[in-house]
DNA sequence: TCTGGGGTCCTAGGACCC
DNA sequence: TCTGGGGTCCTAGGACCC
């Protein structure tokens, strides 16, 4: 039997986090709106209740909430990434493993708590709600997709009071039954219509079909996921996740802009906003790209959605060369006489300034590596230190300097950045 | 006038190499 | 003129999550 999984989900978490600093909102219905207060991305329960969607536009709910009383809130995610961070420590200094999924949800590994596991887990959740003022539900299984299925439950049940096992198929089953195919983590729409077309039409039948013969429809994430209700885990708790592979900076604009110029300068916004985080997190990209895109729900106006990659000189979080290839990416994609709602900056293949010259320098032969360390200091004394990490475009896999046709290229590109 | 802002992973197919 | 097998790398697109 594998060790038990938990999955903790904060409920309603950014309208629960409106509460602890707001008592007056508790008991009533409260919404949390997006960035310039376009639409609902969190309700309390009493919202819910009185059947606000997930997503609705304010601007065509603004009437309905005053007449129902619903609380509107724009969105704070300082305060919420803080709130976010005291629930983790306390996650984290209860059980022996855990992995932070999300800004309002975490895996636990209970392994060597399987005899108390119901008692700990009920006493995790009082503290959490004692010590921050947010309610958390936790389902506990054998895989996380289960895992995942039993917080579902709980958190539906008030018999639960907020914790909820399903270790044995039994109980798997009685939940299972309970739910949709698009309740499950990890299936949508496009599959579900899918599944239903094989004559999938419950999670039940899911579990019960033959992982290998879902795989030859489907792909290994639908075998992973059979297998997984099945209660064989195939996703590990993930202790220490991956650092970013991208960063982006995307907002959609009040007004619709329809000048080059004021792209210019929202872009040029975004780009120094993801820089910021780029430094902050201590890493550099080597290319960029940037969307621009009308507003798809004016069915009236012409649409257009373009994008360009920028390839970078060298990898860098400097925020005037990054400037600079954005505005570039923006002249490239930029079309006339459309009226654009949106605009993206995403900066792609993230690595830290330590981490690649620590590859480039084990994978190259010892004259490069003199080379390459030197080139490094060069390049790092002219820029600024910590800035500028490596030079030459393409992916973290060509970086490696190596003794053919290819590497000479990059290896010639790289003198050519230091005659500049 | 007004409809979010982030992310990840997988697959298929083409270019290119030996 | 014929034209395999094995591989890597890259991109685009699809699907999903919080």
């Amino acid at each position: 039997m594998p060790a038990p999984i938990a999955l903790v989900d904060c409920n309603n978490f950014y309208a629960s986090c409106e509460r602890v600093f707001q008592p007056a909102l508790r008991g009533k219905p409260v919404v949390v709106l997006s960035n310039n207060d376009g639409c609902v991305i969190a309700r309390s329960n009493e919202a819910k209740a009185l059947g606000v969607e997930m997503g609705a536009p304010w601007h065509l709910n603004r009437d309905r909430f005053e007449e129902q009383g619903v609380i509107v809130r724009s969105s704070n995610y300082t305060l919420y990434g803080d709130m976010s961070a005291r629930v983790m420590r306390i996650l984290g200094e209860s059980v022996p493993e855990i992995e932070i999924y999300s800004i309002d949800e975490a895996f636990l590994g209970l392994a060597g708590l399987e005899t108390r596991m119901d008692t700990h887990l009920r006493q995790i959740r009082a503290t959490v709600l004692r010590w921050t003022g947010i309610p958390v539900s936790i389902g506990i299984a054998p895989s996380k997709t289960l895992a995942k299925v039993a917080n579902r439950i709980a958190k539906k049940s008030p018999e639960s009071g907020g914790v909820l096992a399903l270790m044995t198929e039994a109980e798997q089953t009685a939940a299972l039954a309970r739910l949709e195919l698009t309740d499950l983590w990890g299936l949508a729409r496009r599959m579900e219509a899918r599944l239903h077309a094989l004559g999938i039409t419950t999670p039940l039948q899911l579990r019960d079909a033959d992982p290998k013969w879902i795989r030859g429809h489907f792909s290994v994430v639908m075998e992973r996921m059979v297998l997984e209700l099945q209660g064989e885990p195939c996703m590990g708790l993930d202790h220490q996740p991956a650092a970013r592979q991208t960063i982006m900076a995307s907002r959609s604009f009040g007004r619709p802009v329809e000048t080059l110029d004021e792209m210019e300068e929202a872009v040029a916004t975004y780009i120094s906003r993801a820089a910021e985080k780029m430094r902050r997190q201590n890493l550099v990209t080597p290319a960029l790209q940037v969307f621009l895109i009308t507003n798809r729900f004016r069915e009236d106006e012409p649409q257009y959605s373009g994008q360009h990659t920028v390839h970078l000189p060298i990898a860098t979080a400097d925020t005037s060369r990054l400037i600079r290839g954005a505005l570039h990416g923006v002249r490239q994609v930029w079309r006339e006489g459309y009226r654009y709602k949106k605009a993206s900056v995403v900066c792609l293949d993230l690595h830290s300034a330590e981490q690649i010259q620590g590859t480039l320098f084990h994978q190259a032969d010892a004259p490069e590596r003199r080379q390459l360390m030197a080139s490094l200091d060069a390049i790092n004394q002219r820029f600024g230190r910590g800035t500028v990490s490596f030079a030459a475009s393409g992916t973290r896999k060509a970086w490696a300097l190596r003794s053919d046709q290819r590497s000479a290229a990059y290896t010639t590109r790289w003198n050519e950045l230091l005659a500049v």
